[in-house]
This record gives structure tokens, sequence and C-alpha cells, in this order.
RNA sequence: GGCCCCGUAGCGCAGUUGGUUAGCGCGCCGCCCUGUCACGGCGGAGGCCGCGGGUUCGAGUCCCGUCGGGGUCGCCA
């Protein structure tokens, strides 16, 4: 090593030793006769003391520096007690350049702001920040608590393929043209869903791999084109073992952070979570549950609100906006696809008001603010119309109202099972509009097509899909859906069934994985899983709302990464290669 | 794909009802400074105001288009 000792770690113990150190100059206070460096790497930061002028002048941020010298103690009253190393510093007796730097295109400095485009671009210097550093370093630590708790049950680490064929989970693949197949392509994995299940019918019983994923989707703040999960496996288990190794994971990882997690970790069923909160991944750092009011308005004569479902959620303190901010609600309600937000205020003194509560009979006045527990101050938001989408909306005010009131706590982890989730939707959008969707009857996977019903719905699932339920599992925090998992179909019976549901018939099913009903035919073993998303947990562990902080060379939008400038052009000679523009090897059946 | 917001010096930002030479802080360059620690002082350089078109006597400012970034809904099991 070129140092002797780690800068950050030197302390009054280390007085009168002679050190070597190695690191960047943080920041120079030049004063003519004697200069100070804030010498920085990994272990933190000490002050350098240069007496000779001539070496201190030359010397500029980010310069990399050896520097040999002798750690004294600071004189008293030059103490700095915001440093750890505060209490002595190192004077130079030799300063050596390993390498200059060039004026920085930002400043690396804790206490300014730095737009994220000039970050990502120069993101090797953004990594010299503590910020960004700290929430890498939290990464790879929350990775091996991980693999201690697999390792010591007993799993093995497995490398699934990257180039492989195109898989049918739902998303859009990313496609490699195959040179030697011209007209043929792979498909980057979406996951290594398959592949584990293959592994099961290996006899690997106990698999988990860091994975990394693909899916060629349109951006958002917490998606990537690329993304990693934790992912598991596991042979002749049931629901039970998976959520308690699960658990056992997440503890070690939170651990991690400096959290425990009360265990067991509840669980809800998908419709009670649909029912209280709106949604499948709900936020339970808070109350402000939907209210269901369709019996209580079952026999009223305000039009809007004779619907198949009538609900609410209450806003503390809400009956005090001004009017504007009652319509900047509407407006917030519309871009969301609804007609609008109806409210009710309740008045100090109890009394209803807002444009709705004229429409409402004496009765239904007098008992509402103690149907849905509105205290006087209060507002009352409510959404009526098909049940689905009024308690998405229900549940996206809530949320709403719980980032406008500061009542979501950061600093807070509330977890949940949902479990119990239905095992098909109808494919058409009817549900988005409230039709219930009957007749040609197309279904899809709400988690995927290799989900088991629960036992309880093998005969039926096919005659009765819509009441069906999966044997799957989604684990939720703060309002995150941080992964899910389901028990599998080893059965081929039930496969095919399934697929058929699906509207998925025997040949196209072959055609797209037979590879997997073929592994089925030979003694499959029951098996189930579960995969969780790494750059999600590990942003919450590190305290940040973008999965990009927690991602050594994240993209940004569009797919575009602003550091290596790709994706980019190719050269003639590399299409032609590549067999890009080559006719299709094979007409593949449309999907169904 | 829809909607909203933002593109002004290396970085972060201001720029009035459209008006003469586009500012501020940090950084950068030079000089000075022997106890600072987000050191300090003096001086200086640095701008196709994202790009293209239009309105106007005159556009950083208004209009249209386009590109880039961010957010959100769709989409993503």
């Amino acid at each position: 090593m070129i140092r002797t000792h780690d800068a950050g770690a030197l302390r009054a113990e280390h007085v009168g030793q002679t050190v070597v150190l190695a690191g960047w100059v943080a920041r120079r206070r030049d004063h003519g006769g004697v200069a100070f460096l804030d010498l920085r790497e990994a272990s933190g930061v000490v002050q350098v003391v240069v007496r000779d002028e001539e070496v201190a002048h030359s010397l500029r941020s980010e310069f990399c520096l050896k520097v040999t010298g002798e750690v004294v103690a600071r004189k008293a009253g030059n103490e700095n007690p915001n440093l750890p190393t505060g209490e002595i510093e190192v004077v130079a007796t030799d300063v050596e350049v390993l390498s200059a730097s060039a004026p920085l295109p930002f400043p690396i400095d804790d206490h300014v702001d730095v737009g994220e485009e000039a970050r990502l671009k120069h993101r090797y210097l953004d990594l010299r920040r503590s910020g960004p550093n700290a929430a890498l370093r939290l990464r790879s630590k929350i990775n091996k608590a991980a693999r201690d708790v697999l390792d010591a049950r007993d799993f093995v680490e497995i490398e699934t393929p990257t180039l492989t064929r195109s898989t049918p989970e739902g998303a859009r693949d990313f496609l490699v043209p195959a040179r030697l197949a011209p007209g043929s392509w792979y498909a980057l994995p979406q996951s290594p869903q398959l592949f584990k299940q293959l592994l099961m019918v290996g006899g690997m019983e106990r698999y988990y791999q860091i994975a990394r994923c693909y899916r060629d989707e349109d951006f958002r703040a917490d998606r990537q084109p690329e993304f990693t999960q934790l992912d598991i496996e596991m042979s002749f288990v049931d629901q039970e073992d998976v959520l308690t190794l699960m658990e056992d994971v997440l503890e070690a990882m939170w651990a991690q952070a400096g959290h425990t997690i009360p265990r067991p970790i509840p669980r809800m069923t998908y419709a009670e979570a649909m029912a209280r909160f709106g949604s499948d991944k709900p936020d339970l750092r808070m109350g402000l549950e939907l209210v269901e009011c369709t019996d209580y308005f079952k026999e009223t004569t305000f039009r809007v609100f004779q619907a198949p479902y009538v609900g609410a959620v209450v806003m503390p303190g809400g009956g005090s906006q001004p009017r504007r901010q009652f319509d900047a609600w509407q407006d917030w309600a519309k871009q969301r696809g609804a007609k609008g937000l109806a409210y009710v205020t309740v008045g100090e003194d109890g009394e209803l008001g807002g444009p709705v509560a004229k429409n409402l009979t004496d009765a239904e006045r007098d008992g509402l603010a103690a149907h849905v527990g509105a205290a006087p101050g209060d507002c009352i938001f409510f959404a009526a119309g098909p049940v689905k989408s009024s308690r998405a909306l229900l549940g996206a005010a809530r949320l709403e109202i719980g980032r406008r009131g500061d009542l979501l706590d950061d600093s807070v982890f509330a977890f949940t099972w949902v479990v119990d989730a239905p095992l098909f939707e109808p494919s058409s959008d009817a549900v988005a509009s409230g039709d219930v969707a009957v007749g040609a009857g197309a279904w899809t996977a709400v988690h995927h097509a290799f989900t088991s019903p629960k036992p309880e719905f093998l005969d039926t699932f096919d005659t009765d899909p819509g009441s069906a339920l999966a044997y799957a599992y989604d684990i939720v925090c703060n309002g995150n859906e941080l992964g899910g998992g389901s028990i599998r179909i080893h059965r081929g019976d039930i496969q095919t069934r399934v697929f058929s549901v699906m509207g998925l018939g025997e040949e196209e099913a072959q055609e797209k994985f037979g590879f997997l009903l073929d592994a089925f035919k030979f003694g499959a073993p029951p098996h189930g899983g579960i995969a969780v998303g790494m750059d999600r947990i590990v942003a919450l562990l590190a305290g940040t709302d973008s999965i990009r902080d927690v991602i050594a060379f994240p993209k940004s939008g569009g797919g575009y990464d602003p550091l290596t400038a790709a994706p980019a052009p190719i050269t003639p000679e590399q299409r032609k290669e590549a067999g890009v523009d080559a006719p299709a090897a094979k007409d593949v059946p449309p999907p169904a």
C-alpha cells in the first residue's frame, strides 16, 4: 500500500507517529506562509498542514496526493469538534502529487446542490461526495446481510443467463440480435422466473441470486430499464416457509441501517387492503382509512351518490381550506381521470358545508360526521362510482392528504404482507370503466402465469376465474411494493388449465415455454419463492426518494446514460454483422 | 402516448409591463495573507439566454414547433 494509515482513522493516540497518507484535496486554505489541506479518502478527512509555500501554492481541489508527515496534537483552541480527526493534524514533510486534477465541472461539496444531469454525467465525481458514496457502501452491506442469512440456511447462489428467450412476463423485452442465427433474437430476462423454477426441477431445492432484470418500459421516478432483484426459490415449502424466510432476510437488511423490524410482519388480504386503503400496497404509517358509505347513502336522493360504491376519506383540519384549494383538489382528481372529488366540510360548530351538503337530506347530514369519523374542522372527500376506480381515487387522496399534512414519517417503516390476491383479472379495460366483464371471458394473471391457485380453488378456478384466489403474497413497506412471490404450479395439468383460462392454447404455450412444461413432466417438486427489488429497498434505507441514488451508474429519462451516452448508433458493418435487418427466421404467432 | 413544470457563465440561481452594456453567489485564473477548517482581501476571465421559426422598431422575456431534463397518469406481474 502507498499509505500506512487511513486518514480518517487518525486520533490523539497516533500523536508522534510518522504516517504516509494518500487521498484527495477536499479543500485548501492557503494563508501564505502556512496552508491547510483537508485530505479526503474512503475512511474520512484529516487536516494536513503544509508549511512549504512553494508546495502548497500549486495544489488544487481534487489533486490526488501522497502525504508524508507527523501526527501532532492541535494547539488548544484549534481543535475542530466537527471532525472525528479534529483533535490532531498531520504536519507534512513531503507532498507528492500522484495525479493532478482539471477544474471540476461541479463542486464536490456536501453543502452545494448540484443538478442530477450534471452529477450523472460525471458520476465518478459525484461518488466522491459523502452522500452518494455512503449510499453505495450501504447497498453493499445490505447485499451481504441478505447473503449471510441465505447462506446460513443452505441456500445456493446460482447465476442464470442474461441472454435468453423472450419470456411471457408482461413487460416489453430488450432484444439482442443473434449473429449466428440472423433473424433470431435473444431477450434479456425480465426476471429469472423460469430458470429458478427449472433449478427446482433440477433438485437445487434452495436457490437465490442477486439478479439483474431488464424491462423495456417507460420511465418513472422509481424505475430503471435494468434493476436488481433478490430472487429466491425453494422446494417442498408452503407459503409460511417463504414468508418466514423473507422476514429473516428483511430483518437482517434493516438491521444494517440500524432499524428493528417487529416480527412477525402483519398480514392483510388483498380484499382488505383495497377496501381499507384503496391500494394493493397500503401505506400503514398513518390511519385515515377509507370509510364505506354505500349503505349509508342507500336511499339517497343525491344522484351522484346513487352509485355501486360510495366511499369517503377524512382530511383532518381540511375544512378550513380556501375555495381555490378545493378547486385544486378537483383538478388533482381530474388529472387522475376522475370526474371530480366531492367534499363536505365540517364546521367548528359541526355544521356541514360545501356544495355537496345541500344535496343531502337532514338525516344524511346528521349522522355523516359520526359515520366517517370526522371531527369539527375536518373535510370529508367522497368518491362514488365503480368500486375499483372509486377506491383507487380515495386511496390516492388518502396519500395526498398524508403528504400535505406531513403525516408520513420517513424514519418509520411500516411493513405488511398482502396475501390472497385474485388469481385472474379481466384483461379488458372494463375494470377501470366499472363495467363487469362478462362473456368472452378474457382473463389475465394478476401475478404471473405460473402462480398456483390456493388449494381450495383448484377445482373451480377455471369455471369461476373471477373468484379464485392466488397462492401469492406481496411484501409492502410504507406504500412501496418491495416484492412479491407465490407458490408455483408444479403440475402440468393445472398449468394447462391456467393457460386455457388466459386464452393460451396448447400449441402457443408449447411455443412460448414448452421447455418449462416439458421439465414439469419429470417429477417437478412443489415449490415457491419470492423476489424483492433491491434498488427500492436500499433507497428506503438510505433515506432517498430516488433509486438512482443507490445505483452506481443509473440511466436518466428515456433510458439514456449521461456518462457513456448510451444507447449509441452502430456502424453499418456492425449492423450487417449483427443481422439486425435479417428477415425473421420463422413466423412467430401473434400474442393471444 | 396524454398532461404539468424546467432549460440563462463550469455549478446553483435572479432577470420587472418586451427597451440600451444580461446580473448574483459559488467555482475558476492572477496577486496578497503564518492557525484556518464552507478561511479572508484585491483584481480578472468566462454567455449562440437549449435549438429553429414567427410577432415586433426592438425578444432572455410573447407565440408556434422541436430537442433535452424532471414529475405525473397510461404502461410496468
